[in-house]
DNA sequence: AAAAAAT
């Protein structure tokens, strides 16, 4: 255990420090600072500070034995920065003015097809090299003490190696390049069900190759099926095979270039359409061929009744972020887009649905989107939580500015190269979003916002600029809870804690990844009353030390959790809710020890699928923290 | 009650 918040956040960046230069040096590309332009208030007319000599390396990576997990994310993680320098080379041509220029520096005239996702000193071959260097040291043992829950009829084994599947020459080379040795946990069942045809509900962790799970098969199968003659309804109407929806832009956005690598040279078409952005470049895209259609829901629905898109032709369906794409705000568009359009029906499409958590009450209605499908859990090494040291304190209202300001200063004090770590702090609105970084801005605190209310040109300047390190504290609404891979953020406060349990530990997950420490700090006070004993017991599930006054008003609480009723059940969706007859209370031990990989074959009889609904109360307490 | 997502 740390003894206090700062040593915790000294070593999360002492370790990101640490392998982010072990990063450069492997790839030897992402040494060159990304600029940004964008230039906070409080210090225009200022020198910037210079950028930092090679940072002495202080302190190794401690508790490696956790790398198990950092294989594979280490792998999206490379991934992530190599995606930045390619971002940040092409801006380096047109500088920062632009608005667009995400899409239009790499993106222009049709030449995407030839353009290498991977880089310019990509060679698959070259790269194997490099590969047994990169991984060493890391213990792929530890995978096995991973523990996985499926259940479904005639659940397909899963694979220990890519080697073992056939995805296609094309797909392999690509895998090398993006440095996956070995298949991650989600991988190595996820694919073979998927290849097998079967629909499939997941929980995984963001950062576990949830991505890779689902766009694997996805492109393999569209090879393999080659690429059928379209009906030729009108000129103007595209027809993609698969279709990828997300809750958020940058998420699409983020699903999208990984997808982009994962298909490069397999003739595949893989395009992005979300809101925010203007439509006309999008349209032109989708003129040029699309097999895999990334997008936000709204953006779509306003294609499909322009009768741009067509889903006639989807034989693959994956939501990812599942369960919010179910919960109140989106369920009837998702409806519209899955039920009320041309898309072929559950059983003759194939469908998955990825989240790092699945209430019960989502599942529930997720199960409408799917046919005999099988339900996957796979939880961390370890406990939850065990990368993220959880801090909670009580922080009255009028007192949370100044109490942030003393924990970012401490912060600074102890900033591995006088550099701040990358901070994300959570707020409830919009508007307290925009207060609070102008509060910090003002205090001389590098930061920058990202919120539904800005322009979607302010939300990728502030995402850049936050992943550079420019403006390393970024105040975000839930819009950044989700998905999003930020490589080196060492803590994550919560300003303002979320209503939802689930939310909590969505948010906390942006930080602890790709096998790193992280901390999560959160502020409590009379107004996450309803919060207290889920907190609670998230906290205790997950090794943390609860305080004393939490667990008081944790036992304090009305008990059903009031309004938490929604995540009250199955917290972490560990468990398939076909299965709550088998009420597993206090199941958490059980789960980690009982249910083992190795298969994890429970073989739980699903006679037809989803209408032999049990809607049996409590139960289901998966292990902590899916992400 | 808030956030996200089309214009």
């Amino acid at each position: 255990m740390r003894t206090s918040w700062a040593d915790s956040v000294a070593s999360a960046e002492a370790e990101n420090v640490g392998s982010a230069s072990s990063d450069n040096n492997g790839v030897g590309s992402t040494a060159r600072p990304t600029k940004s332009t964008y230039i906070p208030p409080h210090l225009r007319n200022r020198h910037q500070s210079s950028e930092p000599a090679a940072p002495s390396l202080s302190g190794p990576p401690s508790s490696n034995d956790r790398l198990g997990f950092g294989g594979s994310a280490s792998g999206s993680r490379i991934g992530g920065s190599r995606q930045d320098h390619g971002r940040s080379g092409g801006y380096g041509g047109g500088g920062r003015s632009g608005g667009w220029n995400n899409r239009g520096a790499g993106w222009d005239r049709g030449r995407d097809e030839r353009l290498n996702p991977f880089g310019n000193d990509d060679d698959a071959s070259v790269q194997e090299e490099f590969v047994e260097q990169e991984n060493t040291g890391i213990n792929f043992d530890a995978y096995e003490d991973i523990p996985v829950e499926t259940s479904g009829d005639n659940v397909p084994p899963p694979v220990e190696t890519f080697a073992k599947i056939d995805l296609g020459k094309e797909l392999n080379a690509n895998i090398r390049r993006c440095k996956y040795v070995k298949p991650t946990p989600v991988q190595r069942h996820a694919i073979p069900i998927s290849l097998a045809g079967r629909d499939l509900m997941a929980c995984a962790q963001t950062g576990s190759g949830k991505t890779a799970a689902f766009c694997f098969p996805i492109i393999s199968g569209i090879m393999r099926g080659g690429h059928p003659q379209r009906p030729s309804r009108g000129l103007r109407t595209v027809y993609p095979l698969a279709l990828i929806l997300s809750p958020t832009r940058e998420l699409s956005m983020q699903i999208h270039d990984e997808a982009r690598k994962f298909a490069y040279q397999t003739g595949v078409k893989v395009v992005v359409v979300y809101g925010g952005a203007p439509i006309g470049q999008q349209l032109r895209e989708l003129d040029r061929g699309v097999d895999i259609l990334v997008a936000t829901p709204g953006r779509l629905v306003d294609l499909l009744e322009r009768a741009r898109v067509s889903l006639q032709m989807i034989r693959y369906l994956a939501l990812d972020e599942a369960d919010r794409m179910l919960d109140m705000g989106f369920e009837p568009q998702i409806r519209k887009i899955v039920e009320q359009t041309d898309m072929p029906a559950r059983g003759i499409r194939q469908t998955m649905l990825f989240s790092a958590t699945f209430p019960k009450e989502i599942q529930r209605l997720a199960s409408d989107f799917l046919s005999n499908y099988i339900f996957l859990a796979v939880g961390r090494v370890g406990s939850s939580t065990d990368l993220i040291v959880q801090r909670v304190e009580f922080v009255h209202e009028a007192d949370k500015r100044s109490h942030l300001m003393d924990l970012l200063h401490a912060q600074k004090a102890n900033g591995v190269h006088g550099k701040q770590a990358l901070t994300l702090v959570f707020v409830e609105t919009k508007k307290g979003a925009d207060a609070l970084e102008h509060f910090l801005s003002m205090n001389g605190f590098p930061a920058t916002s990202i919120h539904g209310d800005r322009t979607q040109q302010e939300r990728e300047l502030a995402l850049r600029s936050f992943k550079s390190g420019n403006t390393p504290i970024l105040v975000a609404t839930d819009v950044a809870a989700r998905g999003l891979d930020i490589p080196h953020v060492a803590h994550v406060i919560n300003f303002d804690l979320p209503n939802d349990i689930d939310d909590y530990v969505h948010r906390i997950g942006r930080t602890g990844r790709a096998g790193k420490t992280g901390l999560a700090t959160a502020f409590f006070n009379e107004g996450s009353m309803s919060l207290a004993r889920p907190l609670a017991d998230l906290m205790q599930e997950s090794n943390q030390e609860v305080p004393d006054w939490l667990v008081r008003y944790a036992s304090r609480a009305a008990y059903g959790g009031g309004r938490n009723r929604r995540s009250g059940g199955g917290r972490f969706g560990g468990r398939d809710f076909r299965r709550e007859s088998s009420f597993n209370r206090g199941g958490a031990a059980d789960y980690h020890g009982g249910n083992n990989n190795h298969g994890g074959n429970n073989n739980y009889h699903n006679s037809g699928g989803p209408s032999n609904n049990n809607s049996g109360g409590g139960g289901g307490y998966g292990p902590s923290a899916w992400d």
